[in-house]
DNA sequence: ATTATTTTGTC
DNA sequence: ACAAAATAA
């Protein structure tokens, strides 16, 4: 096909920047006014810290594909889905198409990124153009130079992230692409199987993500219109539609920190900047959890603190058991783990209390939790979930103090004082009085018999007694320590 | 991004 | 007698 007199096309390669807006490498492809072949690439291969999509993800990948695919269309460049080793894949791809430009968004987990440089090498030598752009964070990794000793901690990173540059602006949507007409195949969607296959768990989801870029973009919107305002003192209550919900949007990088950041920084929010500022802060634990897993290969297997390596962990297969169902007894961790079996996804604040039960209460090794968290959460990150999981379980960096034990009762009370949370995700709770839901042990029977709960049949008693196991896990701690 | 306990302050 | 503040873990 390279020898017919047909104008070479440029390949764009997808991975996880599912949009057309402050899209570098997509705008550079179309600058070039040569045809472009926009290209969804799957590389699922295993190996090392690598692993497949989670089952979550896996549904929001599909139904986002369905809308960047329609989006494509529309500017005149139909999106080709394939699936294989990307260096097979591309290698297929040139031959097919004479291409003799790549260009791609850069990716910083390992795995992906170990294997886009080697795309570059191997392409280097055979005089196909490559250009690879930021997209997916603000600062590059290596731009922000560790602190003595190794890395910074969370507000000596905060502070540099501060002195570098300011983020670029975000580019506009290209106005029109030349599209590629000459035939090129693509995977059928539907033939990845990408949504649930025997039992349907997906059913709550879809009432609560639009997965896409409209999806993203309304979402920044409704959070900036008024949210924003009362973000600082609400954040942490699950009972309260505070939080931007942004975060499957930014992993699948539908919407990028540069859009989010620049939109912060609006005038017209100049009366709101504190939680613009504090809005702005989470965006800095992405930015430093990714600084972390560039400097870290091996985040999410190993303890960064390798102090936690002899921890005697018990991981019985029963407590994980009732931890993965919600079935443990304390409402507020069970609501949690509800929440995230029903929507994809859990407030922080519940992430916290959940993984702080997990691995202190029931001692269950945090990187089982974190496997957990992989599959089901729709916006799963590599490097958010592994120093997630590490920041409670006190082998991170800047990490909580392995003291930091989290009181379920305590947290469930301040967190979801009505109760509002709780009941919305174990129902059968709902009759109880405010004064016990967090505690339903405590209450009296006639109490209990009055909301129609039968402890231990429709709703758990606690599956381990919080002061004992606080008690367990200090000298746990203390002994591997 | 805490909790539990002790100490101090206030009536 | 109780709450706020300090402190150890």
């Amino acid at each position: 096909m390279s020898d017919t007199g047909i104008e070479k096309p440029v390949i764009v390669l997808f991975r996880h920047d599912l949009r057309l807006g402050d899209n570098r490498a997509l705008c550079a492809a179309s600058q070039t006014g040569k045809p472009v072949i926009p290209v969804f690439l799957r590389d699922e291969r295993v190996s090392g810290d690598n692993r497949p999509t989670g089952g979550a993800r896996r549904w929001w990948l599909h139904h986002s594909l369905t809308g960047l695919a329609a989006s494509l269309q529309a500017l005149g460049a139909p999106l080709i889905l394939k699936r294989g080793r990307t260096d097979d894949v591309i290698d297929t791809l040139i031959k097919d198409t004479g291409a003799d430009m790549v260009v791609w968004n850069r990716r910083y987990d390992p795995p992906g990124a170990e294997i886009d440089d080697a795309l570059q090498a191997e392409l280097s030598h055979r005089a196909v153009a490559t250009q690879s752009f930021e997209g997916q964070i603000l600062h590059e990794p290596y731009a922000l130079k560790s602190g003595p000793g190794g890395h910074y901690h969370y507000t000596a990173f905060w502070r540099a992230l501060h002195d570098m540059p300011e983020p670029r602006d975000p580019l506009p949507v290209p106005l029109a692409l030349k599209g590629w007409h000459h035939g090129l195949a693509s995977d059928k969607l539907d033939d990845w199987c990408l949504l649930p296959q025997h039992t349907d768990w997906s059913q709550g989801f879809s009432g609560v993500w639009s997965p896409g870029e409209n999806g993203a973009l309304e979402r920044l919107s409704i959070f900036l219109d008024g949210r924003i305002d009362n973000y600082p003192e609400d954040r942490d209550r699950p009972d309260i539609e505070a939080t931007s919900r942004l975060s499957p949007h930014l992993a699948h990088g539908e919407i990028t920190p540069f859009q989010i950041w620049h939109a912060t920084k609006n005038p017209a929010l100049d009366g709101q900047r504190a939680g613009a500022e504090k809005f702005r802060q989470e965006l800095g634990w992405r930015e430093f959890s990714y600084h972390l897993l560039f400097n870290n290969p091996r985040l999410r297997s190993e303890n960064y603190n390798t102090a936690f390596d002899g921890f005697p962990w018990e991981n019985r297969p029963d407590h994980l058991s009732a931890w993965k169902h919600g079935k443990t007894g304390y409402p507020i961790v069970d609501a949690g783990m509800r929440q995230l079996w029903r929507t994809g996804w859990m407030h922080n604040r519940v992430r916290m209390i959940v993984a702080s039960f997990l691995i202190k209460h029931l001692l269950i090794d945090w990187r089982i939790g974190e496997g957990w968290f992989w599959d089901t959460l729709v916006d799963a990150d590599p490097a958010s979930n592994a120093a997630g999981w590490q920041w409670v379980a006190g082998s991170g960096a800047d990490a909580a103090p392995y003291f930091r034990i989290f009181n379920p009762i305590l947290q469930g009370e301040k967190f979801d004082p009505k109760g509002g949370y709780v009941r919305e995700f174990v129902p059968e709770l709902t009759a109880l009085p405010d004064k016990y839901l967090h505690r339903p042990w405590t209450a009296p029977e006639v109490t209990l018999k009055k909301a129609r709960i039968d402890l231990g049949k429709t709703y758990p008693r606690p599956i381990v007694d919080h002061q004992r196991a606080r008690k367990r896990a200090l000298e746990a701690f203390d002994k591997s320590r």
